[in-house]
DNA sequence: AATCGGAAGGTTTTT
DNA sequence: CCTTCCGATT
């Protein structure tokens, strides 16, 4: 150990240590924003351990894989490595996969089930949509995609939603009677594919304690001290299979906040907190108050907010910290000009105060707001770092390539075969596959069955198509053998090469196929890292080598947001969704306009509003020292302006803590300057080229514009001209310039400091 | 069977 | 505006 127990549990205030040191029976912790919520979790581990409790026996539940590590990680401060190693710490998701894969198979699951992703889910649906010859425009997938999810996640089996009237009536209003079927289909196909969706994980889990006495009980005798992190947040299934673990030890602590619940879109439920109490009789309730994070100013702005909410538990959240700066505001003319003072702003801040990029966070209510955001930190030179927003894993090459992966480790996972069977092309048509798909639903068999030997399934194809499909299995069935014997790396880039993936797109001779040769490398860098990590940690051991289906078992569940290279100096940039959980110093929060934020879909209903004024509470709260809030009076949205009102969010702040900006006497002659040039920018509304997307940023800002070391005879790229050489180069610092000769116009003269010139060679 | 172009549709938020 | 899907063309 360590630490002594005594000196860390000094590091408390007494709340806090009460409720680390309360050691018997349920306990709830209502914790404000800033209070040390994760603070209580990561110490009550660390007692529990120190009191001789094994750490297999605790299990630690959180919302995101970002949460789970960095509990994990202050866990290991407190206690060291060894023990904490040994402390099942992950998200819902990641844990109840882990269990499934040991016994999935009293539900008839394979231990190599494939996971699909909501892009998987959605693709799948698609197919059974048009295979249904259903309308899809009434049948959109996105809306049976999530009627499906909801009803998943509130434990509803396929025919309990067939025979539940209420479902059924709702469904037959919005005149889709038939999305029982989809569904009903969809559970099949999944079935068949060996694969569960997310909310299967969730599901089958609960099936699996319901349904299996046994399994239950060992689990229950395994985690006899189950903590969870952002209770508020828990679903239906997730609250129940809580329960059904607790069930016999009653060991368990919740911590959550009622005025942090964002995720009530995805079936999240604050009634599981006030349940709590007729759950569990006996509990003890803790209330933490005390903000350690923000100043006065910003914890008063917050708790006034939240009060214009109905429906909340009382709590008052104070600080003893100082009253800070108002709460600033930036009022822009559009979402270009949004950024720039944003960028500005940030700038200013950055040299004033001798700060650094990694103090700063820009919060939006949609990802598609990054996009201004960028431009502008770009063109200002501030590095920033993208978070959440298009995956990386959802690219297509990047799902191309793990197709080619799920297909070795589950034949059955026929997304992943429809996937790629032609990827790169191999003159397997829409008509084969077509037959393929078909026989496989007349007999009942997985397509991967069919192409292994589609004769025996009288499938009508000639011999050159067979000889096709053939050449793909024999492929795939190589890449099997091969798995057996090497590791995830070695196995990886044996297949992005033997596939002719890699090759297909470096004959491409595009700017995007060079990207997606990047990507690709990017993931195999990846596979390296977690393959070799794996070796150094068994030091020792026999050749311990991590697996292609090991790093498969992780990857669905990944997002881009746990790519953790941040120890770089940069500005975030994140939707308030996925700044949960964490702090800045200084927080930007833009597009504060109705429609937007509160979002338009939202406004009808009190609880979509409460919820989405709960999303501000949250976004306020980030802050440590500063908030800024910024609004545009029009903005681009689908490609054609439109003119915005302030969020009324922006009116619910105290006039005492905020900055509002003084009312403009109306005179045209004075009003023009800032304003109106910025309007006559007109032109740079249809400028909107969006660079391809790197890797989580990185790079993003350095040597894209980064022309200091401009020479003669570099190669460069410019957003409109396209490739380009260095003719000249002559002046210094703001006036440097450069005579470019573009293949596409010619010899131009530009000034750097306004052509963002990217260095290729 | 592959490729290209036009049309249509889509923005909440995430595991 | 951007992405994805579908059909027509080669």
């Amino acid at each position: 150990m360590k630490n002594n127990v005594n000196d860390f549990l000094k590091q408390l205030n007494k709340e806090q240590h009460d409720a680390v040191v309360h050691n018997d029976g349920p306990v709830m912790v209502i914790a404000g924003a800033g209070s040390g919520k994760t603070r209580v979790l990561t110490y009550r581990i660390a007692y529990l351990l120190s009191k001789g409790v094994d750490p297999f026996n605790i299990l630690a539940l959180t919302f995101t894989n970002k949460a789970a590590r960095e509990m994990k990680d202050r866990v290991i401060n407190l206690i060291g490595d060894g023990e904490a190693r040994n402390v099942w710490m992950g998200t819902f998701h990641s844990v109840f996969a882990k269990i499934l894969r040991i016994e999935g198979h009293l539900l008839g699951y394979p231990s190599n089930y494939t996971i699909y992703d909501s892009t998987d889910s959605k693709r799948l649906i698609r197919n059974i949509i048009s295979d249904m010859n259903l309308d899809n425009k009434l049948y959109s997938r996105s809306f049976v995609a999530n009627r499906i999810s909801m009803a998943k996640s509130s434990l509803i089996s396929t025919t309990d939603y067939a025979n539940d009237p209420d479902i059924q009536s709702a469904d037959e209003s919005s005149q889709k009677p038939l999305i029982k079927d989809i569904y009903t289909s969809y559970q099949a196909r999944l079935r068949r594919a060996d694969a569960m969706d997310f909310d299967d994980l969730l599901f089958n889990t609960y099936m699996l304690f319901s349904g299996f006495p046994k399994a239950l009980y060992s689990y229950q005798q395994k985690f006899k001290y189950i903590l969870v992190d952002e209770y508020q947040d828990t679903n239906h299934a997730q609250y129940l299979i809580i329960k059904k673990l607790a069930a016999n030890n009653e060991f368990i602590c919740v911590v959550g906040d009622d005025a942090q619940s964002i995720y009530g879109f995805r079936g999240a439920n604050i009634s599981n907190i006030l349940n709590f109490k007729s759950d569990y009789p006996d509990f003890s309730l803790f209330k933490l108050e005390q903000n350690y994070r923000s100043t006065k100013t910003i914890v008063n702005a917050a708790n006034k907010v939240i009060t214009y909410n109905k429906d909340q538990i009382k709590k008052t959240v104070w600080t003893d910290n100082h009253s800070g700066d108002l709460i600033g505001t930036i009022k822009a003319k559009s979402d270009n000009e949004e950024g720039r003072l944003v960028a500005e702003s940030i700038f200013e801040k950055k040299m004033n105060k001798q700060l650094t990029n990694n103090m700063f966070t820009v919060l939006y209510r949609t990802n598609a707001q990054s996009r201004s955001i960028e431009e502008a930190l770009r063109q200002k030179n501030i590095p920033y770092r993208i978070y959440g927003g298009l995956s990386f894993y959802s690219r297509k090459e990047i799902k191309d390539l793990l197709s080619y992966f799920r297909l070795v480790i589950n034949q059955n996972d026929e997304d992943a075969l429809l996937r790629i069977i032609n990827v790169p092309p191999k003159g397997i048509g829409k008509t084969t596959i077509e037959k393929v798909v078909v026989a496989a639903d007349l007999h009942g068999v997985n397509m991967w069955e069919i192409i292994s030997n589609p004769l025996n399934f009288g499938v009508d194809i000639n011999s050159g198509t067979q000889a096709k499909l053939r050449n793909f299995c024999i492929m795939i069935r190589s890449f099997i053998v091969e798995n057996k014997t090497k590791d995830a790396f070695e196995i990886a880039v044996h297949i992005a090469n033997s596939s002719g993936l890699l090759k297909s797109l470096r004959d491409e001779d595009t700017p995007e196929g060079v990207s997606r040769v990047e990507n690709i490398e990017e993931l195999l860098n990846g596979m390296k890292e977690f393959t070799e990590k794996a070796i150094e940690k068994s030091d020792g051991d026999l050749s311990i080598k991590k697996t292609l289906n090991e790093f498969m078992e992780d990857v669905a569940l990944l997002t881009d947001a746990d790519n953790d290279d941040d120890d770089k100096d940069k500005v975030s940039l994140m939707t308030i969704h996925a700044s949960k959980g964490l702090e800045f110093p200084h927080v930007f929060i833009v597009g504060l306009e109705e429609n937007l934020f509160p979002s338009i879909q939202s406004i009808s209903t009190r609880s979509e509003l409460e919820e989405e004024r709960r999303l501000f509470y949250v976004a306020l709260t980030r802050a440590m020292e500063t908030v800024t809030l910024s609004h545009a009076e029009t903005r681009y949205r689908w490609g054609n302006f439109t003119f915005t009102e302030p969020s009324r969010f922006l009116d619910e702040i105290d006039d005492s803590l905020i900055d509002r900006p003084k009312p403009v006497m109306f005179n045209t002659s004075q009003k023009s300057s800032p304003s109106i040039s910025n309007l006559s920018n007109h032109g740079n509304f249809k400028k909107r080229n969006l660079k391809p997307l790197t890797i989580s940023g990185v790079n993003s800002s350095a040597d894209s514009s980064n022309t200091n070391n401009l020479q003669e005879g570099m190669s460069v790229e410019h957003a409109n001209f396209g490739r380009g050489k260095v003719v000249a180069v002559e002046g210094n610092g703001p006036n440097k310039k450069a005579t470019v000769f573009f293949d596409s116009v010619g010899n131009k003269n530009l000034l750097l400091r306004f052509a963002k010139l990217k260095i290729i060679s």
